[in-house]
RNA sequence: GGUCGCUUAGCUCAGCUGGUUAGAGCGUUCGAUUCACAUUCGAGAGGUCACAGGUUCGAGUCCUGUAGCGACCACCA
């Protein structure tokens, strides 16, 4: 393959143009002044953070794009801005990893500080992909979650939530993380399977009896605060009310008995301690137990732990294993397997501590968030069901407050004295409370004067739960800025269901007591080509600004239509590569129709359509309404299939070869009328195309049809609609033309002749109504005489 | 353990409310062509639709069960 020949196609060339083209004319801009209805588009705003950019985003983002194409193509207008998340633990953790910084050893100014640099160096990185793709934001219109806006809507709904009693404080075991040295909220939570031990000790009672429990975690037998048994569990029952002492440490502890003990598990005798696991917490409340606290926030023991003090949780087990066993209290292992609940963020297993947070209420509404999750419009109706889940399983309130530095603070100061919060007011917002000081000067409730800041931040999905609040602020106009909320689609992928999709409608029900988004369009993830999720940790993906120079945004863009709708996709060089050979296919019809139609002036001459011309436009129209349909249920991959099989198995296999013969005729309405339907159909075929190869078809778009279309862009002009065609030809049985047609290509195939080869003539195996279409056989198949 | 999903040609997947010989793309074999086509076109091979029952005149399509895979949730003494 030469050079030159490559040359011929100047894919990235094309791109780079209209890329370049749709930002100087503002193609995509919103139109505030519009009269057309609106269609508002609420889109997850992605962590900045993001180093490792593969197909997954590239297929989730575009599967979105189409739709937004698709409905600025149906006369909507289209609000399509685009936000970032650079707020939060992501971005500090990230920050963390490439400067090499302790949070702890660095001043919270200079950590912010790196924090926000990159936050801008990751919102690049990320427009250049987006423009790369074709994404056709308006990028006038773009968010970060830690912007004067976002910051300001934040604070501000907190002290909504706070006077409506949605908001409150309390002294609450919490989940942490010892890593991050922060507490966490349920969503942010995520299982790991991991190898483990199930350890066999030995307690006495205090008369002297001995007793066997199992426990996955020796280290916690410091704080062991009470043994419990089932009360239907025979074997144990003499014991209740009794002490027990514990091995090494000879505290004593009760017995208890309790119905959430199952007597099948372990021993049938459970070891109680504060701050082991949620089970223990249960009991804790229930019982009054106590409260003494054995970790440190970094995942030491503390003196609790005698001497096991400072040692790290692994350790520590180690170390009393060992001892137990010197003891001859460790009675036997077993390995086993056992699922952990780790910080999704950074992978380390969660521990429990009693401490003051902030909580937004969710576990008392469960009944209202199933309501919203029925009113809400799935795409695919079933991923429902993960919503739903969530909702039932939900525990804990949603804890809001972490005790990181990068991130929008709460706007509260407390009361020395009586530590009464008091919040900003709201015309203050944003504040910083760390900077700012408190609207009062005495506290309201006992009449102190001083007040300390809340140095805490809020989780970073308090902010973007109101995305849909945060796009209607950078509308200016009133009269369309009140329209903007509740936005019109949500596409999301379904991991984020239970943290963006529920917390976005948890607020909103607080704060105006409706959905705040109408329809919700589920992406499934992408996998690499053996099927396995793509990620940072296995590292089986392309980078994604790699793929795109490679390929080009159409090709990918194509693979990415590949999904049905909520479903995952295999990342697959094939697609790609289909979708490249489907935009050369449209340039070469292109070229042919520029090669015939020079000559032709549309609109001038007259017209007489033929059997093959009614049939192509009905086969136009049934294609047009697939994928119409198809596109209005969000099922992007039918419209594909629709439009591909008319585009290549239609029109160019049987109609450009059926009308040939007619274009370089004598009949001059004939060809006329070839030409114009040539012309017409194309058209709408890059129409039906554009919005998932946005490049290929502006560029034809541009070459033949901008003379007489006269809009600035294809992406701006309307989907396209049936082809009427008054015509009282009956083409019902024209399928025998394409069988006719098949068996004489077969026949010259199978007798070394070029389906060009003149014939004399030729016998049709196929019952065709030759009265009707032979003419039509003949010539296009270039033989005098069929029978 | 619970919930959901998947299991259709070598590969990746379509198959709507059950209806004649089960489809596409890629791959493969054979052939033609370079006439808009970094080609394109034709022909062929290739499937007991995971398995077992059931409903029905009729099931890839509905029901029940089983197995394998995957995701989420829970438990984990």
């Amino acid at each position: 393959m030469t050079n030159n020949k490559k040359d011929k196609y100047n894919l990235k060339e094309i791109e780079e143009r209209w890329k370049k083209y749709w930002e100087e004319k503002q193609i995509y801009k919103f139109d505030s002044n519009s009269t057309k209805p609106l269609y508002v588009v609420d889109t997850p705003p992605p962590y900045v953070s993001a180093d490792h950019l593969h197909a997954g985003h590239i297929m989730s983002y575009s599967q979105a794009e189409f739709v937004v194409r698709f409905k600025r193509m149906c006369g909507f207008n289209v609000y399509y801005p685009m936000g970032f998340d650079d707020n939060g633990l992501p971005t500090e953790r990230f920050v963390e990893k490439k400067y090499k910084v302790d949070k702890s050893k660095i001043t919270r100014s200079k950590f912010i500080k790196l924090c926000l640099k990159e936050t801008k160096e990751g919102s690049k990185t990320y427009k250049k992909l987006w423009n790369d793709l074709g994404i056709s934001v308006d990028w006038s219109k773009t968010y970060s979650t830690i912007d004067p806006v976002a910051t300001r809507l934040s604070q501000w709904s907190l002290i909504d939530l706070y006077k409506k009693g949605a908001l409150y404080r309390s002294e609450n075991p919490i989940m942490w993380c010892t890593s991050c040295q922060t507490a966490l909220a349920q969503a942010d939570l995520e299982d790991q399977e991991t190898k483990s031990k199930m350890n066999y000790i030995n307690f006495k009672t205090t008369d002297g009896e001995n007793l066997t429990i199992a426990t996955t975690r020796p280290e916690l037998l410091p704080a062991c605060v009470a043994l419990y048994t089932s009360p239907k569990d025979l074997r144990y029952k003499n014991l209740v009310g009794k002490e027990a002492i514990v091995p090494l440490f000879k505290h004593k502890i009760p017995i208890k008995e309790s119905c959430a003990v199952d007597p099948e598990k372990g021993t049938g005798l459970m070891m109680v301690c504060t701050w082991g696991d949620q089970e223990d917490l249960e009991k804790w409340r229930v019982d009054k137990l106590s409260t003494r606290v054995l970790f440190t926030k970094d995942g030491k023991l503390n003196e609790l732990g005698k001497t096991y003090c400072g040692l790290t949780v692994l350790r520590a087990r180690d170390k009393i294993i060992k001892s137990l066993k010197e003891e001859g209290n460790f009675l036997k292992e077993e390995k086993i397997v056992h699922t952990l609940n780790v910080h999704e963020r950074c992978g380390t297993p969660i521990e429990f501590f009693p401490s003051k947070q902030w909580f937004i209420k969710t576990t008392d509404l469960k009944k209202t968030w199933l309501t919203y999750g029925k009113k809400l419009n799935w795409y695919p109706k079933n991923r429902k069901k993960d919503y739903d889940l969530w909702v039932k399983s939900l525990k804990w309130d949603w804890c809001i407050s972490r005790q990181r530095y990068y991130g929008v603070p709460l706007p509260v100061w407390y009361c020395s004295g009586c530590e009464e919060p008091v919040f900003a007011k709201i015309k203050d917002l944003p504040v910083n409370p760390i900077e700012d000081k408190p609207p009062f000067k005495k506290c309201p409730k006992c009449k102190g004067g001083e007040f300390f800041p809340e140095k805490d931040v809020m989780d970073t999905w308090t902010t973007s739960s109101l995305t849909p609040l945060i796009i209607k602020e950078l509308i200016k106009k009133e009269k369309i800025k009140s329209e903007i909320f509740p936005a019109t689609l949500r596409p999301n992928a379904f991991e984020i269901i239970r943290t963006w999709d529920f917390y976005t409608i948890v607020k909103s029900h607080y704060h105006f007591g409706k959905l705040p988004f109408r329809d919700v369009m589920i992406s499934g993830h992408g996998l690499d080509e053996g099927g396995k999720k793509l990620g940072k940790r296995w590292g089986n993906y392309i980078p994604s600004n790699q793929l795109v120079e490679e390929y080009g945004a159409d090709p990918i863009r194509y693979w990415a239509t590949g999904a049905k709708l909520g479903q995952n996709l295999r990342f697959s060089f094939d697609e790609i590569k289909k979708g490249k050979k489907t935009v050369i296919k449209l340039l070469n019809v292109a070229r042919f129709l520029e090669m015939n139609l020079e000559e032709y002036v549309l609109g001038k001459c007259k017209l007489r359509y033929e059997y093959v011309d009614i049939w192509i436009l009905n086969e136009f129209n049934k294609a047009l309404g697939m994928s119409t349909t198809a596109f209005k249920n969000y099922n992007y991959s039918k419209v594909r299939d629709a439009i591909d099989g008319f585009f290549w198995s239609r029109f160019t296999d049987y109609y450009i070869e059926l009308v040939k013969y007619r274009l370089r005729g004598e009949n001059e309405t004939s060809a006329n009328t070839a030409k114009y339907v040539l012309f017409t159909i194309f058209k709408e075929i890059i129409k039906i195309y554009a919005p998932i190869l946005p490049f290929i078809t502006e560029e034809l778009y541009q070459n033949i049809y901008r003379k007489t279309e006269k809009l600035e862009s294809i992406h701006l002009s309307d989907w396209p609609i049936k082809i009427v065609h008054r015509s009282s030809l009956d083409v019902m049985d024209f399928d025998q033309v394409i069988q006719a047609i098949n068996e004489i290509r077969g026949y010259k195939s199978e007798n070394g002749m070029s389906l060009g080869t003149r014939l004399e003539k030729y016998k049709l195996k196929e019952k065709v109504n030759l009265k009707k279409y032979g003419e039509l056989i003949q010539n296009a198949t270039r033989i005098k005489e069929i029978w």
